[in-house]
DNA sequence: GCCAGATGTGAGCAATTGCCCGCAACCTAA
DNA sequence: TTAGGTTGCGGGCAATTGCTCACATCTGGC
């Protein structure tokens, strides 16, 4: 085998070949290492390599009553359409972590649909995680809309392309905005969405069936500031004006009602409004993210959330 | 938080945090022991009974061009319409853990269809794996029919049930065949195949879109006398009429043609007939069912095949 | 009420794994 | 061709894990 091997395989299929030797198999590093013909230092390098590359996908197929309650509860209170509560990985953690494959198992929820649904998605760190946990699944029924770009402020496509990445992987017509995520002007928004593409693309997410967003906090160092898309006096700025949290770019403050100034006026990406037949899911969680995620709750800019343990418990106490 | 936990959680519930905290979070067992308040060795003992219930699921996602390769072969030498190539655990290890998967993935890949279909399941250990590494997904489009009962002469149920298993998964109306696999006699089986229920359920799986099932050896110890669905005798019998294999119960000889005598004329399940338009796919691996899958796929019985590359291999030679 | 068996617990130890290090092979540019 | 850098390899070792054993605790039958 190994003999036949060697030809074609990629370094990437050495690797699925030693991690699926490792976790289904339940073989050793030195089992492997036999098998493969090679030693068990590079038995455990590949093994190791799989897991990196996201080769590797675990799922925990068991709902915790705790996390069910948790999701009652958040439900109740907020007047949810949809609530997942994920078990928390410990205070240190990056909540983004835990999360990520329990929105990725919800996503993919929303692709086993029969009926066309029309699925828009956000930017940023989260959801590109979320997608980074989604299985692979061809689901043509449907179509995938960006609620807004992600370029940056120089030009560069942000690294968190979630949109062409989840079309990747279940092979469905979608919809990308290239689009600066804040324009430099007003003025230059206005032009921006004036254009017949990005117009035809913003008509799509405005109507989406379902929405899965990101929410960025205002304090700390907020993912607007840290990603180049606003400066530290911007920030500030929209600090002073009330901002708690931002959604596709959209600044809102602390009873969830977006801002009318400063930056908002230059955010080229739909503004997702509460309409009752929609499906508008929240990702977040963190203590960062708490004050930014209660008031997009209370205000109903999203009716839906997807976060942890801690983050559910602050947000019901 | 263990505070709380302590009041609800289920032992499964326990186990399901420590797995949690093991793969997802990648903690070491010391500091889930201390996450949780417990000792180290029960964080050990959690995690252990996590993987053993089938909590924790492991997918690989990533397509070995070896895999591919032999999917392409079998595809064109056999006329299929699908073929799923597994990478082999080794010589010593049994096939069916690493078909499982794979042909759990194909399952849910059918199941996410969004057209309603009619999918039809056979029974046995292959099945029954297969079943266990599935995702539970909301498919109700859908409808499940069983091709045999299951039930052993003793009229108790086998432990090999896949249907119900299937449907608790999926959620879609299913239709479990409440019979013998093998009945006494002839008669018997003509009584039981009149009864208005198994008349449905028959007429349903027939007509099934697409059909997942297990294929037995008649070598060595087939599974049909393992599980006493037949005696050693009877299937001496069947072996000295050219049986080299068995689907659904029913017997065909190396040409892959159904035996007209024996005990197929006892078998209450439906007997799968080539019909261009549906999906029929054997799960089955192993050198032990090599000759039986070889028939099979000669006489055109199945067209679509998910099994480990040895077999692959040996079935391309 | 008491005992047998089942179930669960931590100690201790051997097997397994992760990772750092020095070395060698292989590029790459002068 | 050679110096410098990069990559990958196995040795070796410390950390982590799996497992057995002896003991405690619980449960249910008599």
């Amino acid at each position: 085998m190994s003999r036949r091997e060697e030809e074609t395989a990629t370094p990437l299929d050495q690797a699925a070949r030693a991690a699926w030797l490792y976790y289904v198999g339940g073989a050793t590093q030195d089992q492997i290492a036999a098998e493969m013909g090679i030693s068990r230092q590079r038995a455990q390098r590949l093994v190791a390599k799989a897991v990196a590359e996201g080769l590797i996908h675990v799922r925990l197929e068991h709902r915790v009553s705790r996390c069910m309650e948790l999701e009652r509860a958040l439900t109740r209170k907020y007047g949810l359409k949809r609530a997942r509560v994920a078990l928390s990985l410990g205070k240190g953690a990056d909540p983004v972590k835990a999360i990520a494959p329990v929105a990725a198992e919800e996503l993919e929820r929303i692709f086993a649909t029969p009926e066309p649904l029309v699925v828009a998605l956000g930017t940023g760190r989260t959801l590109r995680a979320m997608v980074e946990e989604m299985r692979a699944i061809d689901c043509p029924q449907h179509r995938i809309a960006s609620l807004n770009g992600n370029m940056a402020p120089d030009g560069t496509a942000s690294a968190f392309d979630v949109i062409m990445r989840v079309a990747d992987k279940v092979r469905a017509r979608h919809y990308p905005m290239p689009l600066p995520l804040v324009a430099a002007t007003p003025e230059e928004r206005d032009l921006f969405i004036s254009l017949p593409p990005v117009v035809r693309a913003r008509a799509l997410a405005e109507n989406a069936d379902v929405a899965f967003v990101g929410v960025g906090e205002m304090g700390g160092e907020p993912p607007l500031l840290k990603d180049g898309f606003l400066t530290a006096g911007e920030i500030d700025e929209l600090r002073a004006q009330g901002a708690v949290g931002e959604i596709t770019g959209w600044s809102y403050d602390d009873s969830g009602t977006y801002l009318q100034t400063g930056a908002n006026a230059r955010i080229a990406g739909v503004r997702l409004e509460r309409v009752a037949e929609k499906l508008i899911v929240a990702i977040a969680a963190g203590a960062k993210k708490r004050p930014a995620i209660k008031a997009a709750l209370k205000g109903g800019l999203v009716n839906g959330l997807i976060t942890d343990e801690i983050t559910a418990e602050a947000l019901l106490s």
